[in-house]
DNA sequence: ACAACTATATGCGGTTCACATCTAGATGTC
DNA sequence: GACATCTAGATGTGAACCGCATATAGTTGT
């Protein structure tokens, strides 16, 4: 349903289980994290808040799910690592197909990055024309 | 939505059922259309084709799924036309309250827009530092 | 003993979207 | 007439994305 309380206005997609509210951002944050830094899931959280300057904040279980799945199509491996103290650590590293990828995606975000900016052109001045006939 | 043409394999997340695949956009393109002149769903297609350059082609059967939510949310009205030849046409206007939102979407997108940019620049640079250590 | 933190993981549900398919009226062609 | 095609609206299906909650362990601090 799509109740979103009283009072409580839904805006622009914004909310729980917008799926598309954003993207698809995991995947290349993961990514980017990784071909900066491998490392262990959790960390990786750390990593993609530092490079996007906290303005990026992806979600614990989303992230390790995204992990797995990138494992299965080959883009990261990963291992146990060994002989340390603390919670098990499932350590992963970019693969060359993961490396390949990460090109793309930056071509990607960049044509993400156009299509919102033309979009919002067009809302804008479309909303912009409609003052001045009134 | 976009045709990405034959022989593209899974990249960035373009597929089908991908819906995060480039964020939610049938939605703020309708409302583009739609502020800048009303009209029925088929007619709104051109419009928002036109608007973007031919940059944002929205599937049919989505925007007519999008209208309808939308009518139910009180973001739009229509009502059947009357007295024309062809096939029935239902014709949408755009509410007090479907205008703020337009509004609102204005902000958003130039959100989304930063966010893919905050983060393609993040692998970019990730990817180039990368390459002068090998 | 208990709380808090690290680390990995699953469950759940809502949402978006592309592609296919369906109905139906209008129009054109052979 | 039979047919293909275009316009117009609509539904079915299913993949994929994501936020929030919760579960499980080990570690560290009080």
């Amino acid at each position: 349903m799509r109740d979103y309380g009283p009072g409580h206005r839904r805006c622009c997609g914004v909310g729980r289980g917008r799926g598309g509210g954003r993207g698809a951002l995991v995947e290349p944050a993961a990514l980017a994290a990784l071909v900066s830094s491998s490392g262990h899931g959790y960390d990786l959280r750390r990593v993609i808040e530092e490079l996007t300057d906290g303005e990026i904040l992806v979600d614990a279980g989303g992230l390790y799910r995204v992990l797995r799945r990138m494992e299965e199509e080959g883009l990261v491996t990963s291992n146990w690592a060994e002989g340390e103290s603390g919670p098990q650590r499932r350590e992963y590293q970019l693969t060359e197909d993961g490396r390949e990828l990460a090109a793309h995606w930056v071509a990607h975000l960049r044509e993400r990055e156009r299509l919102a900016s033309v979009l919002s052109d067009a809302l804008e001045s479309a909303l912009g024309s409609e003052k001045t006939e009134k």
